[in-house]
DNA sequence: CTGTTAGCGCTTTCAA
DNA sequence: TTGAAAGCGCTAACAG
């Protein structure tokens, strides 16, 4: 028997409604509910019992026995960071459109975190759940393969995982940094400093340790490492471990790891800062070392918002369609919750680099 | 009975369970619910055959036998705003802990939308909302009262709404307002743009029609203009509806106004901007008048985040607790849901004034 | 076209 | 201590 409820007066039932107009349970439902035949009269004498009653459905019993839940589930490392702000916007316009809503999770970027979100939702019966996960390795994804198994439809944002077959929707990150780092090459520059590259115990000495920590970090972080790397390489252009840096990401480490670059006596000219606290961690260091930017070193950075165009210079940026990723993410999953079967493919949009002043011809 | 199911495999359900391990559904029930007295023998059963089958208990069935449903709503303006996005943030780690999870619903500032979301989450049977509502005008607020009224608890969050006796909390944008302006009188300044006050069809002439429309509009927006108000009143400076952008919230109408107010014969020598889009809008119409801050322009802006400070010279600027704004009103909210009378107070949190450069006495 | 009825998976009396 | 059975509010066969 039901419990702890009625806090208030108990929201009135379709049988309620039913009694009130003087119609069978079934008739109120099917009107209440918009399936099945109703012949006009009956149907006109529900629809005011239920005005007059204040009658709404109970979505909570429809799922019960629909087995659908119009619900999505969200999991993003952090719900505050504009990044995945906007990307939940986009979702959220899109599937809300489409009559689902969305119960947003934050792990802040902790594997057990995700894992009990993912069972949270797994709980609630939603309908399908989009991730931006913080799995890498192989042993790290047991649990979205869980929800796999039981049948709800997955589909990941921002972050590919590699040993998951699953429909993703992100940007090119590699592309997208070679590019950026490319764009500083042809400026002339050829000490460019990364920020920031794969959280290491200790500072990578080779860049076989790197690229060792970049296959086992987050995907994006690899990727954009990987089109530093291969930025370096089309150049000829030689690999140096002091110019990555391999601290946690925090803007603080940023700032330090960047000064020491700027003080190397072969000092770095350029920085490409693939988030943005790196990016305003980077920023303070130029500026507390005495530097400004581009005439002495010029700067590239990940996420553009208003206030890289107003800064003085303005920044050259890449751009992530946030919205649209979202957007994107949402229509891909819902095709699937409709029935269409997962097309296990990688959804790469496109980033846009927007080509401020933050970048200058190496002048030394 | 029940349809569209089963898209896969049907979850295993506690009657599975109590078969598995030799049972009633009773006994099953009382160990998965974590409830009632079980032997530890049956218990151990219980719990294995419930491991071995990969039983969830299905939150849905469990909330209709419960009438609770630990689910909170959230309604907000737009997620991908960082302001709402930390407020979120706040409100998801703290209710998360309590072991509740929250639907977030974008009304991009649209008062249908909003009461079509407050619709949605009644029919979701959330425990309770949190609401930075849009509504202004006594007519705006049947949708709130209409949740309160089905026994709903609702708590308000960064905007307090005039006709409805709810507890809020915010922070006292009146009082923030005021001192940022008094810090730019004592700087000597007294023409001070104000960006952005409330909306008008056609700019105001007088300070009566700006009040008015101020009363018409969010309250956040009427308290900063009237802590501007405040300001200018407590050092005798003169009211001038040319110093006060009206028009639509943007970015872009923001730089227009401000290009006026900086061509005026007696122009603006200090800008308070009360929304991030004003201040880097602003920022922009000073840099393209051909000014520069905080030499011919002081500036303070509202919201404080990390490039205000990288910016140079780093920007002054009033900080809000989001994530604390979030978790009161989440904490709130919970106690309401547990039993606690709604105290229909004002919770006004502290705005920190984060004076950095960007402002200078007046040289002019 | 309308009403009766049997579930959906859980919680919770009530007896045993 | 345990099990049987009713009920949460809805949908969906199935008769009529």
């Amino acid at each position: 028997m039901a419990a702890e409820r009625d806090r208030s007066v108990a929201p009135p039932t379709i049988s309620e409604v039913a009694a009130e107009a003087g119609v069978g349970r079934a008739s109120a439902a099917r009107t209440l509910g918009g399936y099945g035949y109703v012949s006009p009269e009956l149907r006109e004498r529900v629809l005011s019992a239920a005005e007059k009653l204040g009658y709404r459905a109970n979505a909570l019993a429809r799922s019960m026995s629909t087995g659908v839940s119009h619900t999505l589930g969200l999991i993003v490392a952090d719900i505050g960071n504009p990044f995945f702000a906007g990307v939940t916007r986009g979702i959220s316009d899109f599937s809300r459109q489409r009559g689902f809503d969305t119960i947003v999770l934050s792990t802040h970027e902790d594997l057990e975190e995700e894992k009990a979100a993912v069972g949270v939702l797994i709980d609630k019966r939603v309908d399908g759940m989009i991730i931006a996960s913080a799995a890498v390795e192989r042993d790290d994804v047991a649990h979205i393969q869980d929800a796999m198994t039981r049948g709800i439809p997955v589909v990941l944002v921002d972050r590919a995982v590699e040993h998951l077959a699953l429909d993703s929707v992100v940007i090119d990150n590699r592309e997208a940094s070679r590019r950026a780092v490319n764009h500083l090459i042809e400026h002339g520059h050829r000490r460019i400093g990364f920020i920031w590259g794969p959280p290491m115990k200790k500072p990578a000495t080779t860049r076989r340790a790197l690229t060792a920590a970049a296959a086992r970090s987050l995907w994006t972080d690899g990727e954009r490492l990987r089109g530093y790397l291969d930025a370096l390489d089309d150049a000829g252009l030689p690999f140096d471990a002091d110019l990555v840096m391999t601290g946690p990401k925090t803007e603080q480490n940023a700032t330090v790891a960047v000064s020491r670059m700027l003080a190397l006596d072969d000092r770095v000219t350029a920085l490409f800062c693939t988030e943005n606290d790196a990016l305003t961690g980077s920023l303070r260091a130029v500026r507390e070392s005495g530097f400004s930017y581009p005439a002495d070193v010029s700067l590239i950075g990940f996420d553009d918002s208003s206030w890289a165009a107003v800064m003085e210079p303005p920044l050259t940026m890449i751009a992530q369609p946030m919205l649209d990723l979202g957007a994107r993410a949402a229509e891909t999953l819902l095709s699937e919750i409709e029935g269409a079967s997962p097309s296990r493919t990688m959804h790469t949009l496109e980033a846009r680099f927007v080509e401020r002043a933050s970048v200058a011809k190496r002048s030394r």
